[in-house]
DNA sequence: AACTATTTATAAGA
DNA sequence: TTCTTATAAATAGTT
């Protein structure tokens, strides 16, 4: 498109290699634009001079990062691992570690027990009847302690109470182990 | 440049957008081929459908991670930064509630309870005795297949047997659930 | 997916 | 560089 027609080939000369790429880069730039507004597509178009000097367009509202987090998604993470491999191995085994425990935590709680075998399941019970040893004589402990100071152990029970809805919310946990523990998240 | 000039705007009819979105995205993506050639360029063009779906451009020689490279000069350590700072809050994240889960697979295992009060003593227990109340008819039912079909089940557990390993590498597993652990770790 | 009338991009010239 | 303009290329609407 132009006086005459050119051989998509390395322009030789430099100055005018560097017109036709002001011209081009303009005009590219523009179509990318166009289409992100016509189409509603995300665009990411990056463009360096061959003196190294960077022209770029994102779509609105898209900033290279998010792009980089699409690109991820479709290129299955590699750029980012190599990068930050370690942070990444470390999510990795945090999020398994996590897994195990909450399917132990399902497992204690008498949920998914379908695919257990019957030896696992002894083991469980047994788990179970050994924590509940473990409760009984501090309970009984804690109870000579109250009728020691009933008034006290009240006012702590109240402000208790009302702490436990916001902890509720993870479906998994015992509640309450730990009222006091959502104020330092 | 076409039967009828268009304003630079959402194209509303889907169909008409996604034919459009297709013509440009293939010249667009020729423009930047041509800029590479003719003018020694860098280019990465990423074009997301509004779907989702990946086109891309980078020029020869040119892989992503190398635009990003260069980007990187320009635009500083920002854009890692970013990325950095965001695995390490999903770290954060991750391990908090690891923590939380430890200690309340550590309260129904009976330990660390000095810390708790009676009602929080109270529901734990209440926890395990569901537990054990749920186990207990599974136990039982699975007790008659055993009787009904000795041998099928006994292959059976030995096959579970050998799969668990990879499950359950990390440690803090209901002990001793797996014989076996030791001998894969 | 083709076609083609138009619009748009741009090569060359000033 | 920027503007001009002839021409090539892209593409909107149609088939």
């Amino acid at each position: 498109m132009g006086r005459g027609k050119i051989e998509i080939k390395r322009i030789e000369n430099s100055a005018n290699r560097q017109v036709t790429f002001s011209k081009r880069r303009a005009g590219i730039m523009k179509k990318a634009k166009e289409i992100s507004v016509l189409c509603e597509a995300k665009v990411s178009l990056l463009v360096f001079s061959s003196s190294g000097k960077l022209y770029e367009f994102c779509s609105p509202a898209t900033s290279l990062p998010q792009i980089l987090e699409k690109y991820h998604q479709h290129s299955g993470q590699k750029l980012w691992d190599a990068k930050h491999e370690k942070l990444s191995a470390e999510i990795e085994r945090i999020r398994k570690e996590n897994d195990n425990m909450q399917m132990e935590l399902r497992h204690l709680k008498g949920e998914d027990l379908t695919s257990l075998q019957p030896v696992e399941l002894g083991v469980i019970e047994d788990c179970l009847q050994r924590g509940i040893d473990a409760i009984q004589p501090k309970k009984q402990q804690q109870q000579l302690t109250i009728s020691g100071n009933v008034r006290e152990m009240e006012n702590g029970y109240h402000e208790k109470e009302r702490e436990y809805p916001s902890q509720m919310s993870l479906g998994f946990r015992v509640q309450p182990f730990q009222p006091n523990l959502q104020e330092t998240l």
